[in-house]
DNA sequence: CGGCATCATGAAATCGTTTTCATTTGCCCC
DNA sequence: GGGGCAAATGAAAACGATTTCATGATGCCG
C-alpha cells in the first residue's frame, strides 16, 4: 500500500494533523517540525492522496468536460485550451464525448457527476431545450456552454445559464455577405443536421440576414450527415446541373466544407472556378492548403480558455453558498450569475471563393 | 448536501451496509427491501459518490492521459479513441498536456497519481532515458506508451514496459522507397527537433534505411522547431537554389508537411511540380486536400484503443498482485508484462509526390 | 422436535484526509 | 511570581462508501 499520511506522521514522530497543516498551511509549524516532516515525506515518497482529500472538503477541483468528438479540430483545440487554463489553475480534467448522440450527452454528465466534478464545460446538441442541462440545474452544478449560443431572450429568465461562444448568427452573415460582396448571387448553404446542432441552425438564420439584406433570394439549406455527402445522391445532381447549382455554397463547418470541395472535385467542377466553398470554424489546416480554405475564424483555444475561467469563477463563488446552503433554513437557490461570452469572429478570405 | 447512501438507507428504513449490498449485488437483498430502497433512490436522486468508493476500494476505475499537444490532429485522435474505449470498459479518462515539454511530463503524472488514476497512458518525448517513467515504475503504476515506440532491445531487459505504436522505422523506409520508386534519387528528411521526439530520430533511421538499400546517398536530416520555418532561413536559401535543392522533401509528420508546401509555395516553388513532399501520419484532412497528400496512414484512433485495452489489462491483471503485495511477507515485483504492440501502417499516395 | 445450514440484515471498522476542539508549553507583563 | 495569552501540537470526528463479522430468522432434515 502506498505511503499515507500516517505514515509520514509516525516516522516524523507527531501527528497527523501537524503533517496536514504543514501541507496546507505551512506557517502553523514550527521549522524544526516541519523539517523532520519533510525529511519523512521524501524518505517514503509520501504524495496526498486527493480522494481523501476531495471526501472530506467535498469538492474535488476537477472539471467535466463533454464535446461532441475530437475527431473535429475545432473540439479538440477547445479541449487544449481548457487544459492550458485548468492546469494554471490547478485544475484537473476529466473529459469524455458523446458521438453527437444527444441520448448520450446525460449518461456522460452522470458518470462526471459520479465522480463529483465541481463543474462541467458542455458542447450539447441543443441548449434550448436539453434535459442535460436541467439536470445540471437541479443538482446545482456550475456549468458553462461551450460553442453553444444561448438566445438574448434567455436573459430575462429566473436563472441564467453560461456559454461561450462566438455570435453564429452575425458571424455567418458576415460570411455570407463576403460572398455576396464577392459577387454571388446564388448562395446555398450545406449544412450538418440542425437537430445535432443548434448552431447550424443559428448560422442559417445569419445567412437568411445576408441574403435579405441584400435582397437575394434565400435558398434552402442542404442538411447532411457528417461526412457522407457522397451518399447524398440528390445533391450530386444538383450540382452536376448548372442552372441548379448555386455559385457559392456555405458549409456549416470546415471539415464540410472540405469534404464538400473533394466531392465537387470528383463531379469534375473546379474551385473557385465553377463554384465557390467556404466554412465555418477558421482551422488552421484550411489556412495550410492551397487553394486557402475561406472561413469565418473562431478562437477555438480562447473558447476553451474563456469557458474554464468562467467556470471556476462560478464555483469558487458557488463555495461559500453551499456553506450558507448547509444551514438549516434553506437559503435562496444559490444561482450562478450567467455570462453570454460573445468572443469576436474573423472572416479569413481565401482562394477557395472567387 | 447532496444525498448520500445514509439518507437513502434512513429514508428507507435500512441500514447502508443493504442499500450498499443492493447497488453492488443486488441479488443479495430480497425483493421487498429492494423495492423499498430503490424508491428511496428515486425520492432523493441519489448518485453513488465515486469519491468514497474509491478510497475504500483503493482504486478508482480512471486512466490518466498525458500527451504533448491537442493541436496535432494525431494526439485527438488518439484521445479520442482511448476515450471511447474507456467508456466502453467503464473507466474515465482524465487528461493533460505537456505542450512538448519533457520537463512538463513529471509534472503531470504527479498530478495524475495524486489522483490515484489506476493507470496512465502517455506519449513522452524521449522513451528511451526518461525519469517520468522511472517513477511510475517505481510507484508500480501501470501504464502503456502510445506512438513511443520501444526499441526491440528492451525486451531482454528485467522490466518489460508496455508500448503501442506503428514500426516508425519501417514505415518511413517504406515512404522513401515509395520515393524512390518514383524516379526521386535526391531526397531530404525534414524533421521536427529530435529531441522532442524520438519518433522523429527512428523515422531518419528509416530514412537512411530506405536511401543505403536503394545504394543513394543519404542526406542530414533538417531539424526544425514545430511550425516555424519561416524562420529557419539557411532552409530556405537551400530551397531557392535548384542546385542544393532536393527533388523530394519527406516530413516527419503531416503538419510539418503542410508548412513546407506552404513556405515552399511562398518561395514560388511548385509542388510537385519542382519538388515533392511526403508526409506521416495520414491525418484524415490530408486526404481531402487537392493535391492529396503522400503519406504514411498510423491508425491513431486504433492506437488509442489499444492503447487503452492494453492498460486495462495490466491494471486488472494487477489487482490479484496488489493483494498479495499486502501480505507481510515481500512478493516478488509484480511486473506487468509488457508488450511492444506494433499496429500496421499503410503508405498513402497522393498528388504530392511525383 | 431439536440442531444446523442458509439467508437477510445490521453494527462497526476502514480507506486518507481536514478540521475542530482541547491541551500543553513557553512567554510577557504587571 | 502568577495570570493570561499565543503558539504548537494532538485526539477525534467527520466525509461516503465497502466489507467483515455477528446476529436473528427461517427452513430442512433426521
Amino acid at each position: 500500500m502506498r505511503p499515507s499520511i500516517k505514515q509520514v506522521a509516525h516516522l516524523a514522530g507527531v501527528s497527523i494533523a501537524t503533517v496536514s497543516r504543514l501541507l496546507n498551511k505551512p506557517g502553523s509549524v514550527s521549522a524544526e517540525t516541519a523539517e523532520k516532516i519533510h525529511r519523512s515525506i521524501a524518505e517514503l515518497g509520501f504524495r496526498p492522496n486527493f480522494t481523501g482529500r476531495n471526501l472530506r472538503a467535498g469538492n474535488s477541483r476537477t472539471v467535466g468536460v463533454v464535446v461532441p468528438t475530437l475527431s473535429n479540430t475545432v473540439f479538440a483545440q477547445c479541449l487544449q485550451g481548457i487544459e492550458l487554463a485548468a492546469r494554471a489553475l490547478d485544475y484537473s480534467v476529466m473529459f469524455t464525448t458523446t458521438e453527437y448522440l444527444p441520448e448520450d450527452e446525460s449518461a456522460a454528465v452522470e458518470r462526471l457527476l459520479g465522480h463529483r466534478v465541481d463543474g462541467v464545460i458542455l458542447t450539447v446538441a441543443d441548449a434550448g431545450a436539453n434535459a442535460t442541462l436541467d439536470l445540471l440545474e437541479r443538482e446545482r452544478i456550475p456549468f458553462v456552454l461551450a460553442y453553444n449560443q444561448l438566445a438574448a431572450a434567455d436573459a430575462g429568465t429566473a436563472i441564467q445559464r453560461a456559454s461561450v461562444s462566438v455570435d453564429n448568427r452575425a458571424a455567418a452573415c458576415d460570411a455570407v455577405t463576403h460572398l455576396i460582396g464577392l459577387g454571388h448571387r446564388r448562395i446555398q448553404m450545406l449544412s450538418g443536421r440542425f437537430n445535432a446542432s443548434d448552431r447550424a441552425m443559428q448560422r442559417y438564420c445569419g445567412y437568411l440576414d445576408a441574403m435579405q439584406a441584400a435582397g437575394l433570394a434565400p435558398l434552402p439549406a442542404i442538411e447532411v450527415e457528417r461526412h457522407t455527402l457522397t451518399a447524398a445522391t440528390d445533391y450530386q445532381q444538383m450540382m452536376a446541373d448548372p442552372r441548379h447549382r448555386p455559385t457559392a455554397l456555405f458549409c456549416s463547418n470546415d471539415l464540410l466544407a472540405l469534404s464538400a470541395m473533394r466531392d465537387l472535385r470528383a463531379l469534375g467542377l473546379q474551385v473557385p472556378g465553377d463554384i465557390s466553398v467556404m466554412g465555418f470554424d477558421g482551422i488552421p489546416v484550411g489556412a495550410l492548403m492551397q487553394p486557402v480554405l475561406a472561413s469565418v475564424v473562431q478562437p477555438s483555444e480562447q473558447i476553451g480558455d474563456v469557458a474554464l475561467r468562467t467556470l471556476v469563477d462560478a464555483i469558487e463563488r458557488a463555495l461559500p453558498a453551499a456553506v450558507a446552503a448547509s444551514l438549516p433554513v434553506e437559503t435562496p437557490v444559490p444561482v450562478i450569475a450567467g455570462a453570454r461570452h460573445i468572443l469576436p469572429h474573423a472572416v479569413r478570405e481565401g482562394g477557395s471563393v472567387a
